[in-house]
RNA sequence: GCGGGCGUAGCUCAGCUGGUAGAGCCCCGGAUUGUGAUUCCGGCCGUCGCGGGUUCGAAUCCCGUCGCUCGCCCCA
């Protein structure tokens, strides 16, 4: 491979005929799935204007410090492109009047893009589905939401991710906690490794979050978050466990989930799978009630998850299921001038006869052979044959690539009707 | 930004201690006139990532560089 050859950019990845099957699959089932339940679809820009993203997500996470492409437009404008969905989202909601006085759930799907260093399971430009709730208060959108996802996993026949859910409470209870764990990781400076001194300046909780197994002891005998919420996000937390329970969705609670962007209040929650590599988490959210406001809206209550297609798709494919490809139902083999001559017409009135049953037409010639072995490759379920011979008796062989029954020869006028009933049968 | 692994035909890879490259798959053709998915034969396909060095000679050794990949950070 010559390195002149110009390639996809770095994380950038092309989505190949073999793999888009199980793309189909998933952006398919997920549409199903919030027709379900009553979300509808919204689309809004991949690019934004960078203060949207640095005033929701915030000026000092990872994503705005060092992982947004951002550039200056022609007009002098600064843009960036979207890291994630929900900035975009509630910015059209609320510059639409989607959010006054009134409720809305509504989902999305699309490329979002963050300058990291690609890996398994992450890549600069990624895709997610999205969906998001406004102006529900209560606890029953949370499970209504878990609930949903976990539909999700049913419906495509994903068994092997568990649920975590937590609390990280009112914005003034978490600033409170926020001070202790400071207090209390400050007296353990010593225990602390690198990144979680960084993090003790930068984002406290993160250090919670530490894969490194020398500071299991340490965190471990650390403040609880869910002990020191305040009282209402506490019996918020424990309405939405009690509905969780009574949907019969299998969680754990776990203190030390938090997320990355300081959007988050209240509820949140990541369903995360040991199938994949280090890039676990699938699907993942919580609440933001205090976003819409932040952004200039009306104070309204929001929750929503979002899901990685990529690690969706690799978590299927690794359950090792067959390609849900589609392949044609007939593939037509022309064999001499005369059937090619007459082949596209007869193709054409075949798919107005059969529309959807998908009709191959043998392109370039070949050799019979070669012809029937593209006829097989194509996955077709039968192959109509038309020589010289064919054409001029007015007639087509009929020839079953996935059964034992025999070949069978039917005239021009009747094709349709027997392919209809041996497709039909398949 | 930091570490590990790897770069040989479209794909998957072999090539031991240096002598200017192989296999399988794919694709094309053939094995009694026009019958695939099993078999057999033949054909097509490479400046061995790129640049430099050592050497009579380098895919093979050394240096650099680019790229891919896995992990850390962070996150879907």
């Amino acid at each position: 491979m010559s390195d002149r050859r110009l390639q996809a950019v770095r994380g950038m990845n092309d989505l190949l005929p073999d793999e888009l099957p199980w793309w189909q699959l998933v952006e398919r089932t997920a549409r199903e799935l919030f027709a379900d339940y009553g979300y509808q679809e919204m689309r809004v820009p991949l690019v934004e204007r960078t203060e949207l993203f640095s005033r929701s997500i915030g000026e000092h996470t990872d994503i705005v410090e060092k992982e947004m492409y951002t550039f200056e437009d022609r007009g002098g404008d600064l843009l960036s492109l979207r890291p994630e969905a929900t900035a975009g989202l509630v910015r059209a909601a609320i510059e639409h009047g989607l959010l006054h006085n009134q409720k809305q759930r509504l989902w999305t799907a699309g490329a979002m893009f963050r300058h990291e260093r690609p890996q398994a399971g992450r890549y600069r430009q990624f895709h997610q589905i999205d969906c998001e709730a406004f102006g529900f208060e209560g606890p029953d959108i949370d499970a209504e939401l878990i609930q949903m996802s976990a539909r999700l996993w049913r419906r495509l026949g994903i068994r092997d991710v568990r649920l975590r859910v937590n609390s990280l409470g009112t914005p003034e209870s978490r600033r409170a906690y926020r001070a202790r764990l400071v207090e209390y990781f400050g007296q353990h400076r010593a225990t602390l490794d690198a990144d979680s001194l960084r993090r003790l300046e930068s984002n406290p909780l993160r250090i919670l979050d530490s894969r490194n197994p020398a500071l299991a002891e340490v965190i471990g005998r650390a403040p609880v978050l869910t002990e020191h919420l305040d009282p209402d996000s506490r019996g918020h937390f424990e309405r939405f466990c009690g509905l969780l329970e009574a949907c019969g969705v299998p969680y754990e609670v776990d203190p030390r989930l938090v997320r990355g962007l300081d959007y988050y209040s209240r509820t949140v929650f990541e369903w995360s799978t040991q199938a994949l590599g280090a890039q676990d988490a699938v699907c993942s959210g919580g609440r933001y009630d205090g976003l819409v406001a932040q952004l200039g809206g009306e104070p309204t209550p929001a929750i929503g998850w979002a899901l990685g297609i990529e690690r969706l798709v690799a978590l299927l494919q690794a359950a090792g299921g067959p390609a849900p490809g589609a392949a044609p139902g007939v593939y037509m083999v022309l064999a001499g001038e005369r059937a090619e001559r007459e082949g596209l017409a007869l193709a054409e009135r075949l798919r107005d006869a059969l529309p959807g049953a998908g009709v191959q037409v043998n392109m370039g010639g070949g050799s019979f052979k070669s012809q029937l072995k593209r006829a097989d490759r194509s996955g077709a379920a039968v192959a109509v044959v038309i020589g010289d011979d064919e054409a001029a008796r007015g007639v087509a062989a009929i020839k079953p690539l996935r059964s034992d029954a025999g070949q069978q020869e039917c005239g021009i006028a009747g094709l349709a009707e027997r392919l209809a009933e041996l497709l039909r049968r398949n």
